[in-house]
DNA sequence: GCAGAATAACTGACTGATCATTCATTAACC
DNA sequence: GGTTAATGAATGATCAGTCAGTTATTCTGC
């Protein structure tokens, strides 16, 4: 989002403290739309409302904006996951619904284009892939397995190992992600993510019961 | 791959006919590790065995290439699906294991790199992009449309509609696609696509079965 | 068969455009 | 007035795309 400025508002302004966010926030954009090696810094700045030089006084290089971005705006996400997971009493049922809605909000904010985005670098950024590999994914996993052990242990799921679960459980979520933030938005096929969303926890939970005793 | 030279080949030979498809398999693996942008037609041609101006012989310019990449990699493998799936007489059960088995195929292959380079670049090049959208994406949905039907007129599956249940059977292979080819080389986190794949087919034709009679 | 044109595939040094990055200067704020 | 954030013109590196020249192959007349 371009900053507006208050008809009142100096030409420049010193804003020291507010500038890295929302450079950060405008090269999310920038990075989500063409990917690392098409954006311009140019146009980073200007729609974060400054010129290229400041850039440059926050972020040693764009590599390091880059980095930033990603380390930035996931880990705050994945520790809400946690907060959430980790206060919830409840039927594991109720919190894998929980968690597949909070994913639906990821996939409609800016965030949603992480994903794609390091997808398409990590052959660029080995630093960045490992870091989303080990902090994102190892996180997940942990925290994906705890959800499933929890419900083993209520006799609400079967046994079935978090490894080979989790990409079960994320796959359709992440392909209506990376769906929203690139190829759907051209062509005429139209998932509408709300009823696959629905379909697809129904039947997940549904193959996850456990045997209907006879 | 680069070309290998009998010992006695000339130095430079003249291959009009092999040509076209030799660079784009150069150029699939480039664009496939460093995206559109960041790849070099210097290296595309190199990894070809050839010099950069021969690639102009055969290609427009960049962007030509890239869309010959995309499509003639892609329709040989749609037409072999289609074919697969029309000759086919037997229970939608095996049919829809089938497709996974090729499916994982694709994967191992070079081929696994087209679907990360599309959904990377679709924001830089919308015809693509709507190319897979319409040709690819639209196609295998009328193919899985065709198998779910047939399933559920022979009392194997439970009627779902096909737009909702696509993803959900696409996601997982996807996920372990685009895994095996950007992150996954990276970091620590294993998955085994061939248990977590297992897993994903057991628990979708699971929870597609119609209810047991009772 | 074979010289020696004629043709067509191929080459790689060059050109021009496009950015990332720098830094001398300017303007806010105390 | 001094400090520091911010600017934007200038610099230099990197490539996409070109083209005059080189080499392989085919053709022609003998």
């Amino acid at each position: 989002m371009t900053l507006e400025q208050s008809p009142t508002a100096p030409r420049r302004s010193r804003r020291k403290h507010a500038r890295p966010s929302e450079i950060i926030a405008a090269a999310l954009s920038e990075f989500a739309e063409r990917g690392f090696a098409a954006t311009k810094l140019d146009d980073v700045a200007a729609r974060a409302g400054i010129s290229k030089g400041t850039v440059y006084l926050y972020f040693a290089d764009k590599n390091a904006l880059f980095e930033a971005v990603v380390r930035q705006e996931l880990l705050p996400v994945l520790a809400r996951f946690e907060a959430i997971v980790d206060s919830y009493q409840g039927p594991s049922v109720d919190l894998l619904r929980g968690i597949a809605i909070r994913f639906e909000q990821v996939m409609d904010s800016e965030l949603g284009g992480i994903p794609k985005l390091v997808l398409s670098e990590s052959g660029n950024f080995p630093e960045i892939a490992r870091f989303y590999a080990d902090e994102v994914v190892a996180r997940g996993l942990r925290l994906f397995s705890s959800i499933l052990q929890r419900g083993v242990v209520r006799g609400e799921f079967r046994d079935i190992p978090a490894v080979d679960l989790m990409p079960v459980f994320v796959g359709p979520v992440l392909m209506m992600l990376l769906w929203k933030h690139s190829i759907g938005r051209h062509g005429n096929v139209a998932f509408d993510h709300r009823t696959v969303l629905a379909t697809h926890l129904d039947m997940f939970l549904r193959a996850l019961a456990p045997e209907a005793p006879r």
